[in-house]
Order: C-alpha cells, then sequence, then structure tokens
DNA sequence: CCAATAATTAGAATTATTCCAATTATCGTT
DNA sequence: AACGATAATTGGAATAATTCTAATTATTGG
C-alpha cells in the first residue's frame, strides 16, 4: 500500500504547515486510512499498520494520528463511551452509526444544512467546527 | 437538595416505564444533575454525591446515569477522548464545547434545523438520535 | 555530513469504565 | 406489615483506552 503523489505532497505540506514531520509511519497509517474507509479505531489501526510495519508502536500509532489530526488531515469520531474512531473524509459530512451492525457511515451535508446550525448559535459563540451523528438503524430493503 | 414532587414522579413513571427501579441513589444522582447543569462526568458525579451520601460507590452511580439515561431522563454528551458527561436537559438541543475554558454549553435547537438534518440522510436510514456538538470559542465582549 | 530537534519505540502508568460476588433494598403479593 | 422474588448497591478487582517516559533513531536545515 502505497500513497499516490497527490496523498503525498498533501501530506508533506500538511505536516510542513503544521510544524510537524512528514515520516514514514505518518505516511503508513495515512494511507491505510485512505484505503479502507470504515472508521477504524487507533487498536484496529495498528493491528492493520503492524501487517506491513511489523515493528510499528502503539503509541506511535496514537502519535500519528494526533499529528494528521491536527494537521487537519483526517478527523477523529466519537460515539458514546467507544473508542474513538478516525476518518480521512475531508468533505463536510456526519456520521451514522448503525445500532444494528455497528457500522459508521459518512452522511454528506449541504452547506445550507451547515449554515443553519451555525446560524442557531447565539451571539458571542464561534464554531471553527460541527460534528453530528445519527444514531439509528438502516432498513435494508431486501426481500 | 431534594427532587421537586414533580421531577420525583417523573423518574417514578421513567423508571417504571423502563421496568427499573426507583431508588434513593438515582433520585439523589438525577436531583444533583437537575441542580448544578453544568454536564458533569461520573466522577464529578461521584464527587458530589457522596457529600451528601457518603456511602455511594462509584459502580452506583454509573449504574444510575445508565438507569437514567435508558429511560430518557437524561443524555449523555461525548467530546473527543474526554470521559462522558451528563445532562438533563431533554429539549431538543445541541452542545457547545469551549475550547478556552472547557466549559459545555447548551444550544437549543429549532425544529426546522432539526429537520433539515433529518431530511440529509439517505433512503434507508433512519435515525432515533441526532448528536450535535459544536466546537469553538465564545468571544466575551467585556470593556 | 553535523547538530538540533522531533519522532519512534516498548513498556509502565493512568484514566475511564465494566465486571463480580456478596449484601441490601424494592416491589408486588399476601 | 411480613415474604419472596428480583433488582440494585457496594467495594474491589479487572479491563480497555489512552498517555507518559526515557532511551534510541530519524529528519531537517545549514
Amino acid at each position: 500500500m502505497q500513497l499516490t503523489p497527490h496523498h503525498k505532497e498533501l501530506l508533506d505540506k500538511a505536516m510542513d504547515r503544521s510544524g510537524q514531520r512528514s515520516t514514514k509511519q505518518r505516511e503508513h497509517i495515512f494511507a491505510l486510512l485512505l484505503e479502507k474507509r470504515d472508521h477504524p479505531t487507533a487498536d484496529e489501526i495498528y493491528v492493520r499498520a503492524k501487517s506491513e510495519m511489523p515493528t510499528i508502536s502503539l503509541a506511535t500509532v496514537y502519535n500519528c494520528l494526533d499529528a494528521l489530526t491536527e494537521s487537519k488531515l483526517i478527523r477523529q469520531v466519537n460515539f458514546e463511551r467507544e473508542p474513538t474512531r478516525y476518518c480521512p473524509n475531508l468533505k463536510p459530512h456526519a456520521h451514522f452509526y448503525c445500532q444494528d451492525s455497528g457500522e459508521v457511515i459518512d452522511i454528506s451535508l449541504s452547506e445550507p444544512a451547515i449554515d443553519q446550525l451555525k446560524q442557531a448559535l447565539p451571539e458571542g459563540f464561534s464554531a471553527s467546527h460541527i460534528e453530528i451523528t445519527y444514531n439509528g438503524k438502516r432498513s435494508h430493503s431486501n426481500s
């Protein structure tokens, strides 16, 4: 697994901008997240990372995830009393947590919807980030 | 600290409805949450609870919070990699997390705003609950 | 290539939450 | 009011997620 030149440049620039270094561990973790976008936890990422990079440590996984988060290349996703998950989707979107399957699905959001939420804030509040999570079920309309 | 008759009845009915028992520990925790609505963590609630009920255990605090959550008298509030907080505000609302002070503020939401979010869900998804959290700062316009 | 500094590593430590088994309280029925 | 069934409480141990630490290694700019 390998970052495309485009993503490699994205990473390098983002790291540079946020005063951090681009390392092969960070590249690897970023590539993993882009490859399988299933909102894995740090531990799941650790397991995946080890298959190609057996000496990587869990502390490094956390460090890489923090670095990527800080440089805004990925987002953290939180559900009630569950380990944090990570998401490389940079478009404005919400998350749907399926109570049956446990899967997490990206829900793209329109600008108007986000604007309306921003306007719900009273005077004097300014939000740098809005996190939206749905909890519910999917109706699988299978026969 | 004491539940009003109204809230006592609310608690009893909610416990009954959800097949759980109304105990003095649950009353106490519920009263604490209603009294100081600052979104405390389980541990903070434990500390507060002990001053009036010194023998209460942390496990009971968790159990009470779970019971209250299940009966829909309170809500859990989660922020990135932070302990879960608890909120007795039953009106539809979001939470604003102030990055400077760490305080959590309820933001009331209009029906149209919530409807618009529900409509953002694709076919086949139905949400029982939508969680909205703002991260940002408050501008204190003091002279 | 060197020096400065940041990142990685492995493991220990901490924090939040859950589990467990024994005791106690609650509730519906007498 | 007492009884029995069952749920809740308790304290402590166990687990899970994340953070910290100190030594080693890698990256960057000069």
